[in-house]
DNA sequence: ACTGGAAATGGTAGCGCTATCAAACGCGAT
DNA sequence: ATCGCGTTTGATAGCGCTACCATTTCCAGT
């Protein structure tokens, strides 16, 4: 075990310990550990045993004091939703830890409080800049931020700018996904409740769900669409609307989670069982899902790998930037999936009747 | 606008640039920004300005570098309530871009993840862990970082390990507030549902509601009080023993917030209005209090601010065994505040009859 | 004025890592 | 063997900041 003492007391093992240990530079070592390619391969096999053996940990600080690569990047939001943002928050910290770049997270509420959180950024300091929806969906955002020459990523965005490079699902499959397969379940009059007219993913979810109607031969009937606003009373609201319909639907889609929950709410005030007599289901697969009872069928985003991911794709952009080279913002799309909870079941056949 | 472009290709101010434009020498300004005290008025005015003009912000991967205080520590959780967590996390994450410090987030679930969790620290090597409750107030966890010589810090628990600092609300003066509160609005039969029993601060909050109805003059009754385990799901269950009642409470003082949304379910599935003919109240004032509706009345913990404060502590414990002093665990106490909203109203005279 | 000691300031030497370039090595072609 | 060229390795010099100690400045007490 070389274990060295800093001259501050604290004892860890450098690199120098590595090398070392192996017989080999510092500069070897580091090259293994960034992965670069020019070494051997047995040189190679040798550093990794001896980082084994000495369970050594680059430090990052130092890492990124030398690389002059510690970016300054800011995380700005002005979606209250908590749950979507923590699953965010927890995929961005793993990536900046492995990154060793500066996050700072700003809340802007207000219209007028994201030119507050820029003014603040451009006079701090940052590097780069991380939207969540939904200001990754707005121009105006956008904009002020190309205006700034300040680099920047989208998180779940439909409307990437062309500027800036994003990473998303696709809201049109996604939904057609789900309205397929509560058709599947035998549904025939299926409500659907929109998002926040605003947001263009709350478009593209919507015509998801026509389509899938038109490809189930099923027509779409403007009275089980319901407007919502993406919160939990707009779906409570809306859901009223549908659910006390002489022809009630029998699955209601709500174009988030946080409407479905409201939409739950309003089927169990209304004193229908969930799902026996309405299946309900929602999309996003915030905590918000299995939160509350029964826990919504929905479709997931993987909302901490895009939020990694988007962080990488914003520290590449930085970089090439610094180095001069022209970057072409690339547009990544992930996988969705659907969750199947209590929230619904297969068409009774009574309510066929 | 003295800009000093780096070997690398960034260009920043560095402590240098300020040094140079007061005429004082770089380790004068590292005093100033540090806040120590030997230095002049004079002399730190004339730095401030400097910092202020150049725009100058202290490089944290070469400052922790340099000082050596450059700490990996770990969240670990296993509680999934994501809207307690994200709060955590934005508090904690201010604090360690502050501070400077490596942060990991682990997540364990399972009782024996603990275990696994711990055992990757070890090998893994971090300085000091921050736990959240329920982890907090484990004292089987408590026990194992201490037989790994690791410092950890509790945020919100109600039974502090003795050998560790700990952020915390009183529960037991919360709850008795809150039960005050609705005594003051004129209710009189108030329902409460219990948390998980075995947490601690589930006890202490169960214990402020019977003082409060004590000093009230009001009698407790146990067929008022309902068992759930802090999940929605078993605020829904319990507050159906309670709302069906003959005699049911005209409030109900559920112990967290995800308990007290399942009540309001329940309410409304039973055909009540909320807070027209019963009042709901929660705990905690998570991002579920102000989700669902009508938005819950609660208890607001400050978490932001006191998973900052722990992380302050836990740094500072850190330090203190470095330097080889002896520690005295600080159990640190912050202050609640009832949060009114929708959930809840005065005792309406009619029911009052 | 003159000393002594505290307060304020500066010089030096790294913290652990990586960019850069120079050196050494491998190896097929001559 | 020798050359040439690409690959692998190493020596050096910082990145921006702070710990540590040396130095200077200040001011009370004589």
């Amino acid at each position: 075990m070389a274990r060295k003492v800093s001259r501050r007391g604290g004892n860890i093992v450098t690199i120098h310990d590595v090398a070392r240990h192996v017989g080999v530079s510092p500069m070897t070592v580091s090259r293994v550990i960034n992965g670069e390619k020019n070494v051997r391969e047995e040189t190679r096999q040798k550093v990794m045993e001896a980082v084994e053996a000495l369970n050594y940990t680059p430090n990052l600080a130092a890492r990124s004091l030398a690389s002059q690569d510690s970016s300054r990047i800011a995380l700005i939001y002005s979606n209250p939703s908590m749950s979507f943002l923590s699953e965010l928050l927890l995929g961005i910290l793993e990536q900046s830890s492995q990154s060793g770049c500066q996050l700072t997270i700003e809340s802007c509420d207000g219209p007028e409080g994201v030119a507050d959180v820029l003014d603040k950024l451009k006079t701090v300091g940052v590097d780069g800049v991380v939207l969540p929806p939904p200001l990754s969906d707005s121009s105006r955002v956008a904009k002020a931020l190309k205006d700034m020459k300040l680099p920047f990523v989208g998180v779940a965005t439909s409307r990437p700018s062309p500027d800036a490079p994003s990473v998303s699902i696709d809201d049109f499959k996604a939904a057609f996904a789900m309205t397929s397969r509560l058709i599947q379940l035998g549904h025939r009059r299926i409500g659907f409740i929109k998002g926040n007219p605003n947001s263009y993913y709350s478009q593209l979810r919507y015509e998801g769900y026509v389509a899938a109607l038109a490809k189930g031969g099923l027509k779409a009937d403007e009275a089980l669409v319901g407007q919502g606003y993406f919160t939990y009373r707009s779906g409570f609201d809306a859901a009223e609307t549908l659910l006390t319909r002489a022809d009630r639907p029998t699955a209601v889609f709500a174009s988030n989670d946080d409407m479905a929950a409201g939409a739950v709410a309003t089927a169990h005030r209304l004193g229908l069982d969930v799902p026996q007599d309405v299946t309900i289901v929602g999309f996003d697969d915030t905590s918000m899902a299995s939160s509350v009872w029964p826990e919504l069928t929905t479709v997931r985003q993987p909302i901490s790998d895009m939020a990694a991911l988007a962080l990488k794709l914003l520290l590449e952009q930085i970089k090439a930037r610094r180095s001069g080279q022209t970057y072409v913002p690339i547009h990544e799309i992930r996988d969705f999936s659907i969750i199947e909870r209590q929230s619904s079941s297969p068409l009774t056949p009574d309510l066929n009747a």
